[in-house]
DNA sequence: CGGAATCCATGTCGATACTG
DNA sequence: CAGTATCGACATGGATTCCG
């Protein structure tokens, strides 16, 4: 394990640290509490930002307007500024956001299947071990 | 949007903030530090408990036991314990948590692909507001 | 070896208030 | 409408120590 240099090609798929590790912070980034929300939502259509807010329930302004920016500064979603009065700010999904929302939608898709066997899971984990 | 009910079966996939509230919660959790390396890392066969936080650069013992208890709670993966001393305590991924291995690995093969393009969307960010 | 317990620094998030 | 600013609560995670 650790290989941190390429892998002797003597193995199909190496494990690889360096490489996992950075496969874990992008999984890290989109898993934080809301970015899953916008992208699902925005795979629909351009959006503007009260559209989502009101889409997505219960996020906050604040946390809404930094899930925004770290999509945008990752190149996930684009920003437009319609400089009207009131002004008007639409967001869309690039490319390869897009293309991001297709494993995060069939990682949504599992979790979907197995909502049901992970909470009976819990339930059962947690009873046996109430009697600690 | 916001359809909390079901949808009025005029549209394929509806948006469903219930239903993705749950998905979300569940990318969520395997989006913490280090699950995602322990499931490729169980991909491959059994481990034991040093030999993962050998393999997995940087994992504090802590995070290591919390991360493999949580797991264990939402049945991805079995914690076999051999009463020897000194002891031993094997954990390898369940049918639920293999099946989960492959949605992730795909998200996987995505950041691969897409590190470069998310780094230098970072730099054209950053640089671009670095004048404000 | 495989933890559990404690302590502490940092990060994340929500509520609120204010702005152009 | 679409933010920004500030604050405090809480969660996350690392280091260390102790235990069977």
């Amino acid at each position: 394990m650790n290989v941190t240099a390429s892998a002797p090609q003597d193995e199909p798929i190496r494990h690889d640290t360096g490489t996992c590790l950075k496969v874990s912070q992008v999984i890290g980034r989109i898993g934080d509490k809301w970015s899953v929300l916008v992208i699902i939502m925005l795979c629909e259509r351009g959006y503007r930002f009260n559209e989502l807010k009101r889409g997505i329930d219960g996020i906050s302004q604040r946390m809404l307007t930094l899930t925004l920016r770290n999509m945008e500064r990752d190149g996930f979603v684009t920003r437009t500024v319609t400089p009207s009065i009131p002004p008007r700010v639409d967001y869309e999904l690039t490319e390869i956001g897009r293309s991001l929302a297709v494993p995060v939608r069939l990682l949504g898709a599992w979790a979907l299947q197995n909502l049901v066997g992970i909470a009976s899971a819990r339930e059962s984990y947690d009873a046996g071990n109430e009697d600690a």
